[in-house]
DNA sequence: CGACCATTTGATATGGATCAAGCGATGTGG
DNA sequence: CCACATCGCTTGATCCATATCAAATGGTCG
């Protein structure tokens, strides 16, 4: 049904060195990813880790784009979230990964062993509850996303694009690094709705689509109204 | 839209001894909520606490049943999950409640406070360890709650049913505590599509409807089948 | 240039929503 | 204790938003 040709990036992770430094205030975890990961690059469409693997690493977006998604029996596929650079993903509470993550476009992403920052987390109450804290965030985001899914097809195009366009702003262009595939995957829609409502919000004069991947909000007033 | 008429008992929440006791081990926090929580009641529809209100209790169902809800500006209602006894529930990552919470039947529950908690899960680690555990079960099941909205309607409501047989199985009989609307709300459906659903299920001979709150399942293989 | 893949656009089909009635159980007041 | 109102659920008829099927367009890369 769906391609993902993953070009399946070696699965062997690499070790990296495990340094007790100084912790940064409220980004102790952050601060401690980014001295200790091991960065990693990942082609499109390459997979960085399957679901039902073992969850023995925590991953950092350096640059690029992530998608994390589960594939039902028959094919149909939902993506669970994207991951822009900064973002933090793969953190699981049990053992095994509840879902695939593949890089949507080339990507840098730093690689941190659980175990080492599990380790920390119990010298250092700052860094448990950073790690806590991810858990939640990533609660809410998913229960925002349940939101999305009970509601129309221009409500969820809508409310996808004020949602990029709050993580990646440069003004009122929206740059999106997913295929409308992956777009629809992650709405629960097809392609074709996902397309049809562009163009209607097009000529609603709401946003401007310079070319398939880049979106320009002309009205973010009419677009939160037509968001809910 | 909705009845909802909640007798709304009272607000001002009971405050709890803090005693701290040995640790049962990987139970702790179940341990710890049963020996500080105050217990209180909830008739029916009552509301324990509204979306937006500081987070400052944990609950755990003693007996009866609790939903978690978010509506939105039209009415639309979704559930977003049914707490049976034994489950905790109210756990937010940031300071206010992002649902509403109400008792579908009679209900008691444990309160405890959050502060109290957290307080000692900085001086316990398996506390703490056992607090991000419980926000990390509440992540898996939202999760698991996606890909459920993204099924066909048949679908959803056999899931919905093999996963209260699992929590509250009794045989192969599932007693039903919520409403045909508030399974609809969890489902993302109509009453009517839930309830011409259940007929289907049954004219199939994979349930039995002896009565509207008590579903025999006939057949749990045909129904996993069915279920994606 | 030509092949391929992603996207858009068009025509039609359909699953579930909506609108509307009927039915059965539960509770209430006379 | 019965008559009736109410409420939750089921069933029926119709409608509509989105899926599906199909084709045209456009952009990218060898």
């Amino acid at each position: 049904m769906l391609a993902h040709t993953a070009a399946h990036s070696s699965s062997s992770r690499p070790q990296a060195p495990i340094r007790t430094v100084p912790l940064t205030g409220s980004h102790a975890l952050d601060g401690n990813i980014d001295l200790m990961g091991a960065p990693m690059l990942f082609s499109r469409n390459a997979e960085i880790y399957g679901e039902g693997e073992p969850a023995d690493y925590l991953y950092k977006v350096v640059s690029g784009t992530v998608r994390t998604y589960r594939v039902l029996a028959d094919g149909r596929r939902q993506i669970g979230s994207f991951y822009l650079p900064g973002d933090i993903f793969g953190l699981e509470n049990g053992d095994e990964h509840t879902f695939s993550a593949e890089a949507i476009s080339d990507s840098k992403v730093l690689v941190i062993k659980r175990s080492a920052l599990i380790a920390l987390a119990a010298r250092d109450n700052d860094v448990a509850r950073q790690l806590w804290n991810l858990t939640g965030r990533e609660l809410r985001r998913v229960q925002d996303h349940i939101l999305l899914l009970i509601k129309t097809a221009q409500e969820r195009v809508v409310g996808f694009l004020l949602e990029m366009a709050e993580r990646r702003s440069s003004g009122n262009a929206v740059e999106l690094p997913m295929s409308r595939q992956d777009i629809a995957d992650y709405l629960g829609l097809t392609i074709e709705t996902v397309s049809r409502t562009f163009t209607s919000l097009e000529n609603a004069a709401a946003i401007e689509v310079p070319t398939s991947r880049r979106i320009v909000l002309r009205n973010r007033l009419a677009l939160s109204r037509l968001s809910a």
